[in-house]
Formats: C-alpha cells, sequence, structure tokens
RNA sequence: GGGCAAUUAGCUCAGUUGGUUAGAGCGCUUCGUUCACAUCGAAGAGGUCGUAGGUUCGAAUCCUACAUUGCCCACCA
C-alpha cells in the first residue's frame, strides 16, 4: 500500500494532466500491442478507418468508444486483442480538400499537372494526415497504434492492384460505354450509392414536338428540358391508342430541328405526363437503355464540368441552369411550351460535395457484382455473420439480393491509378505493374505502354481492409493469428458502401468472411434531430468536451446517452452526466485513499459484518450484470447498471455505512475491494480515471487493461440479507428523512423514533441496523416493542405487515396536514387493494394463472389489508 | 411506390421472453455547505404509456388498422 497523501488530492477531478500521463504509459508499456505468436485466445477488430482528412467528431467519439470498450474488456478478460488502426485515403473528400488550399493561391490542379498535384496531396496528407490519429488517441483508444496503415500504403495499394487483376482475369471486372451519375463539380463518376436523392420543387414542362410530314403535333412533358438539345428519339407505348399510328415516323426536335425516330416501347408508360416521352441517350438512365435497345445515336450535351458543349449549339458554354433557363425561354418565345406546371421529384447530389449530379454517359470501369454477392448472402443467411441489432439484416439482405454493378473509376488523380495498361495496337489487360503488363501481352520490354487515367473508387480500397492491413496477399502472422476478425463495429449509413462490400471481399479473396458480428449503431444528431454539420453549426466539437469534460467524461457520457440502435441527440448538457460521474468516482475514490488504513492486508477478511456482506452482494449483481450485458453489446445498459451500483449503492448507502467503522479492518478491506472491482467494471468505459485511481491506490503503475476481469462469485450474493437491508435499513431511513422534510425539522436537529412490532424476530431485524438508521436520518430509537401504540404527538412514517414506525415531532406539529396525507395514502392503498382482491375472486385467473403469481398476488392483498387496517388505526388516534 | 424505426413525466430516454402500485438522468419545487464530493446531499411534485379496435384471467409489452415524425431503398420521364 503506497501512501496516498491525501492532502495532495484535489477535491475535484482534473483530467488534464491524468490523460496526458497516461496517454504516454499505455505506449510505452506496450499494452495495446498484439503479438500474433502469442498463445490464448484470440480477439480481433478493424477501426472504420477515418478520412485522413477528417477532424474528430462526435460519431467518432460514439463509434470508436464502443470499440475500445469491447477491446479493453476483451483485454482483461484473457484475450489477445488486435485492434488494427489506421486512415483512408478518401480520393474524392481528401481530392477537394486540397484543391481548396489550393485555390486560395489561386492554383488549378491542372496547373498543377498530374504528378506535381498527387505530391501535393501527400505532402498535405504528411502534414495534416495524422491529426485524426492523434485525436483518436486523445480520446483513450486502445487501437495497436504501431501498426497505423494507411489505405495508399505500399502493401494495401499492392492488395489493390492484387484484387484488380484478380477480378479482371475472371471477367468480373469490364469497361464500358454506360450512364453514370456524374458529378460536374468534382469532375467524376460516383457509383449510385454515392448519390443522395432528395426531393426538390422543380417544374414540368409540356413542350411541342411537331411530326414529320403531317400536321400533327405531339406534347412531351420534362423536368429537365435543357436535355432536350440531346434528343434522339421519341417514345409512346405501343398499344397507345392516341400516338399508336405515329411509331415508325419522325418527330421534328425544336430549336435544333433533328430528326427524332418516333419508337414504340411498352416500358412507356402512357399515364404519366402525356404518355410522349423524349428520348435523351446520353443524360438520363431510362433513356440510355431504350436508345441501345431500339439503336438510336447518342448525344452528350455536356463538359466535365456540367457546361453544355458544341453539340447544344447556340447553348454551348452555358452552365445546365442557365441552358435550362434560355431554352424555356426560347420555346415559350416559339409558342412551343405548352404549359409548365409545378413538380416535386427526387434529385440525385453528389455525396461529397451535393452538387446536382447529372446522369452522363461516357466510359467506365465496373465490377460486376452477382457472383460475388452470394457467398456474401449465404453467410448471413446461415447465420455466421450476425448484425445486431438483427434489423439491419433485412435491410442488407435487401440490398445485396437486388446488386448492380459497381462502377469504380473515378476522373480524379488522388487515389490508386486503374493498373490497366495499353499497348500501342490498342490491346489492353489488367496487371501488377509494366512489366506484368507487357509479360501479359506478350510485348518486348522496352515496348510502349499507356496506364488508364483514371483511378479507382475508394471503397475499393476500403473493401479489402479486413485483410489488407494484415499483409494480404502474402501469408503473413497476423493473417493467420487475426483473421477472420470478431466485431465490427460501425454506423447504419456505411452498410452498403462499406460492410456489404467488406463481407464480398472476404468471402471471395480470403473464403471467409471477415467479421462475424457487426454492431451497428445510430447517428449523432443535434438536439433538434439534424444531422451535425460544420455548415449548419450544430456541431458539437468532441475535443472541446474533452478539455471541459476530460475523455472519460465525454466517453461515458455519449454511451450513457446512446441508447440501443437508435440515432442520439447530443448536447453538451447531456453530457454533463459523464464528468459528474467521473467526478463523483474521483471523490469516493478520494474518500477510500484519505481513510483506508496502511498496511491493510490484500486478502479480503474473513466474516464481515451485514453492510459489508450487503455492498459484497450488490457488487456481485454488478459484476454478473456488467458482464452479460456486454457480451450482448448492450453498451448504455451497461454503462447504467455501473452508475447505479456506484453512485446509488456504493456512495450513497455502503460509504455512508462504513463510515464510522472504517477503521475495521473488514470494514477497509470491503471499502477497497469493491472500489477495486468496481475500477475494473468501469475501466473500459473510463481508462484514464481508473488507471489514476488504480495507481494511487495500490502504487501499481500498470493499467487494468492488463487486470483481470472481475470474476462472478455467487457465494457472495444474499439476496435474504439485501432484503433485510431495503424493509429494515433503507426503507426506515427514508420514511424517517421524509417525516423530517415534510414537517420542516432541521438538519441539525435529532428526531425520536419508535417501532411497534408484530415479532420478537422483527424487533431483532430492526435491531440491527438501529445504529445506522439513527446516523443516517439523525434519529434516536426510544424503543422497539410489540405492540406499541401510536406514542403521542408522532406521525407514522412506515407501515408493513410487520411493523410501524412512528416519528415524534414537536408540539407544533400540523395533525391536520398529517390527517391529510395519512388518508391520502390510505385511500389508495383501498384502491390498489380492490384491484387485487378483485383479481383473486376471479376464477379464470386462479386457473389460469402461473402459481406463483397467484401467490403473490395473495401476499401482496394480504400486505395491503394489513398496511390499510393499521393506517386507519393511526388516523384515527390523530382525530 | 416499397421497407425500417420512433411515439412512455416539461426534455432525452429505460422498461429483457405479457404478471412492479410504470422507472432513470436532466429540468422544476423545498431544504441543506464541520463531516469524500455543491460537478454534491436529502425530500418532493410531475405520466389516462400516440389513437381506435382485438387476443388474454391479465397488455406500456402481443395482433390489426389509423395518425404523426424521422430515415433508407426505388429509372415514373
Amino acid at each position: 500500500m503506497s501512501d496516498p497523501r491525501p492532502k495532495e488530492l484535489p477535491k475535484a477531478y482534473d483530467p488534464a494532466s491524468v490523460e496526458k500521463k497516461w496517454l504516454e504509459r499505455w505506449e510505452a508499456d506496450g499494452v495495446f500491442h498484439a503479438d500474433p505468436a502469442g498463445t490464448g485466445p484470440v480477439f480481433s477488430m478493424v477501426i472504420p478507418p477515418p478520412n485522413v482528412t477528417g477532424i474528430l467528431h462526435m460519431g467518432h467519439a460514439l463509434n470508436d468508444t464502443l470499440q475500445d470498450i469491447i477491446a479493453r474488456s476483451k483485454r482483461m478478460q484473457g484475450y489477445r486483442v488486435l485492434w488494427m488502426p489506421g486512415t483512408d485515403h478518401a480520393g474524392i473528400a481528401t481530392q477537394n480538400v486540397v484543391e481548396k488550399s489550393l485555390a486560395k493561391e489561386k492554383i488549378r490542379r491542372e496547373d498543377l499537372g498530374r504528378v506535381a498535384f498527387v505530391e501535393r496531396v501527400w505532402k498535405w496528407r504528411d502534414e495534416y494526415g495524422g491529426t485524426i490519429v492523434e485525436q483518436l488517441r486523445r480520446l483513450g483508444c486502445s487501437c495497436d497504434w504501431k501498426r497505423l496503415r494507411f489505405t495508399m500504403d505500399e502493401g494495401l495499394s499492392r492488395a489493390v492492384r492484387e484484387v484488380f487483376v484478380r477480378l479482371f482475369d475472371r471477367g468480373l471486372v469490364y469497361r464500358s460505354h454506360y450512364i453514370v451519375n456524374w458529378c460536374p463539380r468534382c469532375e467524376t463518376a460516383l457509383a449510385d450509392e454515392e448519390v443522395n436523392h432528395r426531393d426538390l420543387d422543380g417544374a414540368f414542362y409540356h413542350i411541342v414536338y411537331a411530326v414529320e410530314g403531317s400536321e400533327e403535333k405531339l406534347v412531351i412533358a420534362t423536368t429537365r428540358p435543357e436535355t432536350l438539345l440531346g434528343d434522339t428519339g421519341v417514345g409512346v407505348h405501343p398499344e397507345d391508342e392516341r400516338y399508336r399510328h405515329l411509331v415508325g415516323k419522325h418527330a421534328i426536335l425544336p430549336i435544333l430541328g433533328r430528326k427524332l425516330l418516333i419508337i414504340g416501347d411498352p416500358a412507356i408508360d402512357p399515364a404519366f405526363g402525356t404518355g410522349a416521352l423524349k428520348i435523351t441517350p446520353a443524360h438520363d438512365p431510362v433513356d440510355f437503355e431504350l436508345g441501345r435497345k431500339h439503336h438510336l445515336p447518342s448525344v452528350n450535351i455536356m463538359e466535365k464540368n456540367g457546361n453544355l458543349n458544341a453539340e447544344a449549339g447556340p447553348y454551348r458554354g452555358l452552365s445546365r441552369f442557365e441552358a435550362r433557363k434560355r431554352v424555356v425561354e426560347r420555346l415559350q418565345a416559339d409558342g412551343l411550351l405548352v404549359k409548365t406546371e409545378p413538380h416535386r421529384h427526387a434529385v440525385g447530389h453528389c455525396y461529397r460535395c451535393d452538387e446536382v449530379v447529372e446522369p452522363r454517359a461516357s466510359e467506365q470501369w465496373f465490377v460486376k457484382m452477382k457472383p460475388l454477392a452470394e457467398p456474401a448472402i449465404r453467410a448471413v443467411e446461415s447465420g455466421e455473420v450476425r448484425f445486431f441489432p438483427n434489423r439491419w439484416t433485412k435491410v442488407y439482405m435487401e440490398w445485396m439480393t437486388n446488386i448492380r454493378d459497381w462502377c469504380i473509376s473515378r476522373q480524379i488523380w488522388w487515389g490508386h491509378r486503374i493498373p490497366v495498361y495499353t499497348a500501342s495496337d490498342g490491346r489492353y489487360t489488367a496487371a501488377h505493374d509494366e512489366a506484368d503488363a507487357r509479360r501479359r501481352l506478350g510485348l518486348e520490354e522496352s515496348a510502349p505502354l499507356r496506364q488508364d487515367e483514371d483511378v479507382l473508387d475508394t471503397w475499393f480500397s476500403s473493401w479489402l481492409w479486413p485483410f489488407s492491413t494484415m499483409g494480404w496477399p502474402d501469408a503473413s502472422p497476423e493473417l493467420e493469428a487475426f483473421y477472420p476478425t470478431k466485431t465490427l463495429v460501425t454506423g447504419y449509413e456505411i452498410i452498403f458502401f462499406w460492410v456489404a462490400r467488406m463481407m464480398m471481399a472476404g468471402c471471395e479473396f480470403m473464403k471467409q468472411p471477415p467479421f462475424s458480428d457487426i454492431y451497428i449503431h445510430g447517428i449523432v444528431r443535434d438536439p433538434t434531430g439534424a444531422k451535425m454539420s460544420k455548415s449548419k453549426g450544430n456541431v458539437i466539437d468532441p475535443l472541446s468536451v474533452i478539455d471541459r469534460f476530460g475523455a472519460d467524461g465525454l466517453r461515458f457520457g455519449i454511451i450513457s446517452i446512446t441508447s440501443e440502435g437508435q440515432d442520439v441527440y447530443a448536447s453538451e448538457d447531456r453530457l454533463e452526466i459523464g464528468r459528474n460521474f467521473a467526478n463523483k468516482i474521483w471523490n469516493a475514490s478520494r474518500f477510500a485513499m484519505m481513510n483506508l488504513p496502511p498496511n491493510l492486508p490484500e486478502e479480503m477478511p474473513p466474516a464481515p459484518g451485514p453492510h459489508e456482506r450487503w455492498i459484497l452482494s450488490r457488487l456481485e449483481d454488478a459484476v454478473q450484470k456488467t458482464t452479460s450485458l456486454l457480451d450482448a453489446y448492450h453498451f448504455n445498459e451497461a454503462a447504467g447498471r455501473l452508475y447505479d451500483f456506484f453512485w446509488g449503492e456504493f456512495c450513497d448507502w455502503y460509504i455512508e455505512l462504513a463510515k464510522p467503522q472504517i477503521t475495521r479492518t473488514d470494514v477497509a478491506g470491503t471499502l477497497r475491494t469493491v472500489l477495486e472491482t468496481a475500477l475494473k467494471l468501469l475501466h473500459p468505459f473510463m481508462p484514464f480515471l481508473t488507471d489514476e485511481i488504480h495507481s494511487i491506490l495500490t502504487g501499481s503503475q500498470r493499467s487494468l487493461d492488463c487486470a483481470a476481469w472481475p470474476r462472478s462469485l455467487p457465494g457472495r450474493r444474499d439476496e435474504a440479507l439485501e432484503n433485510r437491508v431495503s424493509r429494515f435499513l433503507i426503507e426506515p431511513v427514508g420514511a424517517v428523512r421524509n417525516k423530517r422534510a415534510v414537517h420542516r425539522i432541521g438538519a441539525k436537529e435529532t428526531v425520536q423514533v419508535s417501532v411497534s412490532v408484530t415479532t420478537d424476530g422483527v424487533a431483532e431485524a430492526f435491531g440491527e441496523f438501529s445504529a445506522d438508521l439513527e446516523r443516517l436520518a439523525r434519529a434516536r430509537v426510544a424503543c422497539i416493542q410489540k405492540g406499541l401504540p401510536r406514542p403521542p404527538k408522532s406521525v407514522l412514517a412506515l407501515v408493513t405487515p410487520e411493523a410501524e414506525l412512528f416519528v415524534h415531532l414537536p408540539e407544533s406539529m400540523d395533525l391536520e396536514q398529517e390527517r391529510e396525507r395519512l388518508a391520502a395514502e390510505a385511500a389508495q392503498i383501498q384502491k390498489y387493494l380492490h384491484s387485487v382482491q378483485a383479481k383473486l375472486k376471479n376464477e379464470k385467473f386462479i386457473n389460469n394463472a402461473p402459481e406463483a403469481v397467484v401467490r403473490e398476488e395473495r401476499r401482496k392483498a394480504e400486505e395491503s389489508r394489513v398496511k390499510l387496517e393499521r393506517l386507519n388505526e393511526n388516523l384515527r388516534s390523530l382525530a
């Protein structure tokens, strides 16, 4: 036992210095390092890699605290824990950030050229890319930081190339001219999942198209009139009476005068709009398919940046929005705009920059997903991989079964360049490098090759994360020891982007799903339910919370306000609970450190008193519940049980009971045992605070991460004792305090208490705790006696079938008020008694309800009956 | 158009397989700083569990509708 030197312990917990110290110590001791060559059971997880441009937000705070709780508790439970950390190169996001910073110097990326630009991004990463990692450390994340990975590391890049080549060779990766989602701001294609649809108010423009060689007119409705410049056909339903005779004829495109073949296709809904559809194969997904089917030409009218090109004739160079305006004006002037009606419809937006996305036909690379999805579906179907909460299974299945091919090429510079090489004769292949490409194409060593200009979607590296971080494609000791991982913790917003794709990659390349448990948590929102975003200015900065409340305060706070599987409404006020609890733990420990006698024997003293056996019994309950709740991923319930135990049972009752007897060995020993055990249970939630207290308390400099998780000791549970404590101690104390408060008895005054009991046994039970009652309720127990009538000038404070407790009050007591209170209580019990008696008279209840339930109801009825009788007696005697 | 979630105290949420006189934190009211902690202690007020039916001896809990809110998916131009 070291000397805690209590005088130096501050009254309030001061996280700042403590956190810094322990961060360094954990790192120095290598507590978080996982050795693949070690012995014992293994537990592994990979962090959802935050964007390298990221700064810690509340979403990370929640996600990574959850993982850290798992990691630390598993470590204490004896597992060799690997929590693999790293960051994501976040192609578009990072490129945008660097482009923005270049813009301040009035430089565009084109001015620099590809090589110099990519160098700038690397430079940016070297300078700022460590920010998020530092912040995760400050949060207390027990990742194996020595293994920090980055999706553009050489090793991970090699894995990306290997995967691309394998898929190419299997025919699962292909190049195609296809309509894709195009972000004119980022100037790149996007995957379907990267487009957010929002309903916006737009207009439905009804436009007149003339029919060639006829007086007939066709009216066509569209929401994007500017795309008519790219029309190459008109479609109608083949059985539509209004239009079927026109099929095969031509319509004349307004403004440009182009001839448009009128085709019939059952895909066209005669009931929608005017029943006639303008076909713009290059700028609409439906039209693209129709165009292909009916061999219509495709006219691309848009530049990469969304401005119109030469195909748009007079509108060349205009933005798509300006062009829309001008086209509408022109149609109006020409008398071709029949009407404009308001129309609300879904408009796609870029998930990175929120620009309105345009469908645009272009040459892109795709992954054929169906064959990859099948094993990933089976793994979940069979129960090999499970979602927590389970409802996400359906969402996953739905998406997986309807999966579409994945557009993986991006027209940006920052990312893994597509490893496809084309020879001068036009033949191409995927390859690990140029030499490999020449081999595959049967070319000479010096033959010129051109590598594809595009880079891969960021998620094309993230989907390999669980094994690329462990050294794949090599057969590494890490893969051997730590793959597959056990639990993946992530938010539901990336189930499609990431979780589903990792499942597919794991099944395909490792022949084994990458994890068995998928824990899905909600999104952190502001108190009004809006997503937190910098532009809205509603973000809570976790770092400022750490500054104010400490990392442990933030961690405990965010976990306790997060109900399972639900979104979290966070505000700094709500997080205070964590800071307050940390302070409570600090002060309870401070009490222990100031009062525990030196040279206390290590082992638990034998035959402790009833208070001690009581708190040990409650501790046992806390150990059991916390352990099983954590195993089941019920994090906030586990946190809640610990909070209740520590604050509501240990501090509120046990410490108060122990105070006068703290010099006794069994009392001090119990206090220490309970505190130490509680610190261990709390450690995964609040690692800094618990390590600090533990080190002061024991002199040990080792983290509790190295301590053993508290074992359940069922022998400590004593429910009969718990029952006695609550009936003869906790309830009487509460009752006396209540009368004191109600009758405004000053805190310094002592009140007299008498107890009337029915049996000697009950008198004894009261006697066991009467000293505690006297101290905790500032009372003096005048007498405990069988059949004692209500003493004069006293009020009934507590009534049970076997006892009545009276509090003696001064002359000034208000009898009338007291009568009202008793009468109200009697009325309430009367009402309850009626309901129970009615139940017991019901034969169906007696016959159908389990015997235990019936017995319990009988007991309650009897109890209420006796209580009511006593209450009424007292009421009469008050009159 | 499909699907999912939520609806319990002023606010934010618990309430495990149907059986407690429905709980917690915050906020509110009253009282209290010799005694680990005012980031605290004590006491208290506050709820027809969204609505309407149904199943059952018994429903906040199960079923069916409906309402409100939020989210996800979907090529109706």
